[in-house]
DNA sequence: GTTTATCTACCTAACAACAGGTAGTTAAAT
DNA sequence: ATTTAACTACCTGTTGTTAGGTAGATAAAC
């Protein structure tokens, strides 16, 4: 991919997981790398057209880091604890979750969009399931894990002060 | 308060929850009830007024059911089930909590308005410790289930169908 | 009891700012 | 010679917001 395409859309998540998708611009986003509106509207036919590429650049890399988990961490617990640190780490960038971001205006997305947005959450719910069932806990348990972590992230991005993120490491422990 | 004021507010309200806040616009809330933008404003000063009206009696009207919710039920645990079920009758609408649709443009948001947003989440927070106390179970739970319960309301709404919620109303009799 | 003044709740009309998007051009790279 | 990647310049629509005005109700002053 283009270098300068590849940092509008690195830069476009960034802008979304910190402002949501009204803070992101066409104008902005172009300024951001030093090239005009229209010149941003040349490497994606629109904006509905930037969003597509860019959730799919999201979710590859998130599925990415989740597929490393499994190679350099065997036991199922610390895996699911490494995923509540993926979303801290994310919080202490003062990002939320792209996907998260994007529920609220779920509506006006376009729908290949939103099936991204979808897939992203049954995704990461089948991989909380997995390692739950290795660790002969309920798989149902899944729904509340990933409900809770994308309802933590993003209370605690409106305090600054990410407790949510830690309540659920160490109720992850008991399970 | 005035009749067409209290149904702009109900009016906005009802919308923020279904299209998020950019769902919201002056104009076509004026048209719901049939006044024009110019005329929605002499209620409101500008449309942060609006917004710190609306979540105020938004959250007056959630906490007056959970004090009924304390009156007309005894046991700790139906009472944490109710408020699952208060979550599933506003999935029901097609609606989402307010205050989780109004964290992605939490950035924009006014001074008051964001401020009556965590004191939401504070408040329900502290409701549910309380019923966890009495439970004899661990406080910090609170903290988990706020969060699972707006990430599943929020997730749940994009595949228009409330399987988290269900989970979290399952979990919570085991606990 | 009529005038005077004020308030309420709306209106019309327009504004400035900003959004995404388009058409046509240019200049360099392949 | 064609493609690539940028540009300039503009358009269209939408947004919140403001200014100024009006019909009707209310209430005090004369």
């Amino acid at each position: 991919m283009n270098e300068t395409k590849e940092k509008l859309i690195n830069i476009a998540i960034s802008t979304i997981q910190k402002y949501g998708i009204n803070g992101l611009t066409i104008r902005e986003l172009g300024n951001a790398v030093g090239i005009k509106p229209a010149s941003v509207l040349y490497h994606f036919n629109n904006k509905d057209g930037l969003l597509n590429e860019l959730i799919k650049v999201y979710n590859e890399n998130f599925f990415s880091q989740l597929k490393d988990l499994e190679k350099t961490e065997t036991d199922p617990r610390k895996r699911l604890e490494q995923l509540v640190s993926i979303f801290e780490s994310v919080f202490d960038d003062d990002k939320v979750c792209l996907c998260g971001m994007l529920i609220s205006d779920n509506q006006i997305l376009d729908p290949i969009t939103k099936k991204h947005t979808q897939q992203f959450f049954k995704n990461v719910e089948k991989w909380i399931e997995k390692n739950l069932l290795e660790l002969g806990l309920d798989e149902n348990l899944s729904k509340i894990i990933i409900s809770s972590l994308e309802g933590a992230i993003l209370i605690d991005k409106i305090y600054n002060k990410n407790e949510r993120l830690k309540a659920i490491r160490v109720w992850i422990k008991t399970l």
